[in-house]
DNA sequence: TGACACACCGGACATTTGTCTGGTTCATTG
DNA sequence: CAATGAACCAGACAAATGTCCGGTGTGTCA
């Protein structure tokens, strides 16, 4: 009695989805895992596909280790966690990180561990198609170019603004007839990061 | 020789977040491979700390499995993998799924595998703060109710908008005055499902 | 029809990893 | 100071997991 016979390329496949989404859920299957799953009869067998799935290039492996298949880099799912933090008061970020109030999935090029995340207070950014509650993705910088959204420490709360330059000053400018722009004491503007994404749950 | 001595609690936050940060990047840590993080000369002490994060709740473990702690589900991180498609048609969402464009990260506290996730197209959602390019979360369903933001399928592609209900009719509403609501046979309207994030690179 | 490739099986062995039992060092305290 | 507890160490064993070698059945094709 031996397992049904099929083609090989369908159930590579086949395997490729199961260990895609279990790797995906965080949980690296072991072969023996993946041979269960499959019903083959020996470990074998499930090694071979997978070994075959990483010359394909479709995984890649730590050699030796334990539950050791990983999807490739490059690929598109550099996903890190991100933290989500409350409120951020002035110089208070770095500890703000450390202890956050959850966390957010995110997928960036960015290779550097500077992404947090802050829930948008206030209508001032409505227009730029930004709502109270919505979840901005913040990239960490002091500075930022014209044009680009940032957060912003103002009267020691963290605000979401379009930076504007103008006249060698520096705007904060909302989205929204009904706010007024902002201009701070150039040594006062304290720049937390640039918005990179936005999100809102419905 | 033997390895500093820190305050239990201290020390203990430091390995969760290690382990945290481990887990969360996909890739579960071995006791061994804590115990290497950390300097300590027997394994039993990175030990001693994982189990003390599990009965502080802070971590949960899959007995005996290699590689098997895990962070615990109801905290917030049921994050998984959800299929981005390009251009769906009718009747093709299935295979779509099958073959997805790429992978976007969703927390959410749906169960089941019915998510995708669709790409904008369109001015006609400016108002409810929905650009083209953004990229909305969609739970699959059939029907949704009065006021949802739903994707349909209209003349053969997917489109998204509001779903009105008037006069026993089913309208899907644009929401930008420069377009019109439509208002499809009964029969012929089929809904895809509801769309329950919008999201936004800068 | 015999060589060959393919898909799969079976079992053994090696390494990684989890588990256990007891010992050492040091600060605290009654 | 003895007792105690905390933090850590040492080494062994066992289970999970990765690796390897050869074998079986079935279809293809020269």
């Amino acid at each position: 009695m031996t397992q049904e016979r099929k083609s090989s390329t369908e159930r590579k496949q086949q395997i490729f989805r199961f260990v895609r989404d279990r790797l995906l859920a965080g949980e690296p299957p072991s072969i023996r895992e993946v041979q269960e799953a499959f019903g083959f009869r020996a470990v074998q067998s499930a090694r071979d596909y997978l070994e075959a799935l990483v010359t394909d290039g479709m995984l890649e492996k730590a050699q030796g280790k334990a539950r050791g298949y990983r999807l490739p880099e490059g690929g598109e799912w550099p996903t890190k966690m991100v933290p989500l933090l409350g409120a951020v008061q002035a110089g208070q970020l770095s500890t703000a990180i450390e202890d956050p109030d959850g966390f957010v999935a995110v997928q960036s090029n960015n290779q550097r561990n500077d992404l947090f995340a802050l829930r948008v207070r206030g209508e001032s950014m409505r227009d730029a198609a930004i709502l109270p509650d919505d979840l901005v993705i913040v990239q960490r910088q002091q500075s930022a170019n014209h044009g680009e959204i940032v957060v912003a420490l103002v009267d020691d709360e963290a605000t979401v603004k379009r930076l504007w330059r103008r006249n060698g000053r520096i705007e904060l400018r909302p989205e929204n007839s009904a706010f007024q722009a902002i201009v701070p004491d150039p040594d006062q503007l304290q720049i937390l990061g640039k918005v990179i994404e936005v999100r809102r749950s419905l």
